[in-house]
DNA sequence: ACCTAAACGGAGTGCTCACTCCGCTTCTGC
DNA sequence: GCAGAAGCGGAGTGAGCACTCCGTTTAGGT
C-alpha cells in the first residue's frame, strides 16, 4: 500500500488529459459567453462527451469552481500588490482596478463574486482575500485619504457595480468601466466627502444580501 | 359608422374587465418577484386562463410594456419636478433619487430600464425623458455644481449601477442604494473632480450598449 | 497478449417556460 | 330571445438546459 494521498486517486493518462481540455474549455467559453454557455457546448468545444465532463465535474457549479479557481491567485497577489505600494491610495485603487481588470479576462469571476449565484466559490475566494483588503482599507483610513465613512462591507458594492458597467461595455466601450471607476473613487476620496445617508451595511446582513443572490 | 380611433375595437365589457385584471396582476407580480415571473403564475393571479392573457398581450414583452408605461408619466414628472428646483444641482440629484424610488415600487422598470432586456419598452421611455434630463445636466454645469466632463451618456451607468445595488439590497438593507448613491453623487460633484481615465460614450454607442443587452 | 477496472460518448430524462389550439361559453345588436 | 361574433380556459407543443444511464472502448499492470 502507497502513502494514502487525501483525494489524489491518480487518474489515467487520458482521463486526466480529457480533465484539463475541459478545464481550458470552460476557461475559454466562460469568458466569451458567460457563465450561462451550456455545459453541453463545453463538452463539445473540449471534444469529450457530457458522461465524461460530468463524471469529472458532478455539477456544472463544480466547473465554474474550478475555472474560478485558476483566478483566484491572481486576486490575492493584487491585493498584496497594493499593500507593498508605498502610497496607502494608489495601492487601494490599484488593487481595486487590477480586480477589475481580471474580470475583463475572466467572466466567471465577475459573475461569482458580484454574486449572481454560485455562493460557495464566492465564499471560498472571500475568506482568503478579506484580512487583506480590511488593511488595504485601514491603510488608507489611516492615511486620510480614504473617506473615514467607508467600510470595507462597502467594497462588495464597488465591485458589483463596476462589474456591471463591464459587462455592460463588454464589445462596445471595454474600458468603460475605468470612466465609470473614475467617478466613483473620486467620491471615495477624502476630500469633498458629504455625509451619508445610512451607515454601511453590518457584516451579517452583507453576508445574507450575497447569499439571497444564490437564488 | 362612428369616428375611427386609431386602434380602440371596442372590447366587450368581460374583455376589458379581464385586461384590467391581468395588468393588475402583472403588476404586482412584476413587483414582487421581478420579470421573470412565469406568464402562467400572472394568469392565475389574474384569475384568468393563458388564452385569454396571451389573446390580449401576444408576447411577455407586451405585457412588461404595458406595466411599464404606467410608470412612465411619474418619471416624466421626476424629471419636470427637478427642473422647477430652482438649486440646479439638488434638481438633479432629487431627481435620480426619485427616479431610483419609482425603481423600488417597480421592479419591472428597473429591469427594463437598467437594460437586461426588453429593449423596445425602454426606448419609448428613453425618446421621452431625454430632452429633459439633458437639461437638467446643463443647468448644474452652467451652475458649476456638477463636474463638467459628467455628460448624459453618463446617465445610464448612474442607473444601471445604483439599480443593481437596489436590487441586491432588496429584502435585506432596502435604502442601502442611498448609501451608494451617496458615493457615487461625491464623485459627480464639481469639488474633488479628478481627470477620468476615458471620455464619455458617444451616443451611437450607448444605444449599441444598451441594445445588445437585450439578448 | 490479455484481462479488467477505469473511462468514454451521446441519446435520453425531466423540468421550466413561452406560446398555441380549439371546443365551449358569454356578451350584444337586432 | 336568439344568432353568431367575440371571448374564454387550460391541456398541449416545442425549445433550451442540466444532468443520467449504459453499452462500448481503452489504458496499463501482469
Amino acid at each position: 500500500m502507497t502513502t494514502r494521498e487525501t483525494t489524489a486517486p491518480t487518474l489515467r493518462r487520458d482521463a486526466r488529459e480529457n480533465r484539463d481540455r475541459i478545464l481550458a474549455a470552460a476557461r475559454a467559453a466562460f469568458a466569451a459567453e458567460g457563465v450561462d454557455v451550456p455545459v453541453e457546448a463545453i463538452a463539445e468545444r473540449a471534444g469529450v462527451g457530457m458522461g465524461t465532463l460530468y463524471r469529472r465535474f458532478p455539477t456544472k457549479d463544480d466547473l465554474v469552481q474550478a475555472v474560478i479557481e485558476e483566478s483566484l491567485d491572481a486576486f490575492v497577489v493584487a491585493a498584496e500588490e497594493g499593500l507593498a505600494d508605498a502610497d496607502p491610495w494608489t495601492g487601494f485603487t490599484g488593487f481595486v482596478e487590477r480586480v477589475l481588470e481580471l474580470h475583463v479576462e475572466n467572466r466567471a469571476l465577475r459573475e461569482v463574486l458580484a454574486g449572481t449565484e454560485h455562493g460557495h466559490a464566492r465564499d471560498a475566494v472571500r475568506r482568503r482575500v478579506r484580512p487583506l483588503v480590511r488593511r488595504l482599507i485601514e491603510r488608507a483610513h489611516e492615511d486620510g485619504s480614504l473617506r473615514p465613512d467607508f467600510a470595507p462591507e462597502d467594497m462588495p458594492l464597488v465591485f458589483m457595480t463596476a462589474g456591471r458597467v463591464l459587462e455592460a461595455g463588454r464589445g462596445v466601450a471595454p474600458d468603460l468601466w475605468r470612466r465609470y471607476l473614475g467617478l466613483l473613487l473620486d467620491g471615495l476620496r477624502a476630500g469633498g466627502a458629504t455625509p451619508l445617508p445610512r451607515g454601511p451595511l453590518t457584516r451579517a446582513q452583507m453576508n445574507r444580501l450575497l447569499d439571497r443572490e444564490r437564488r
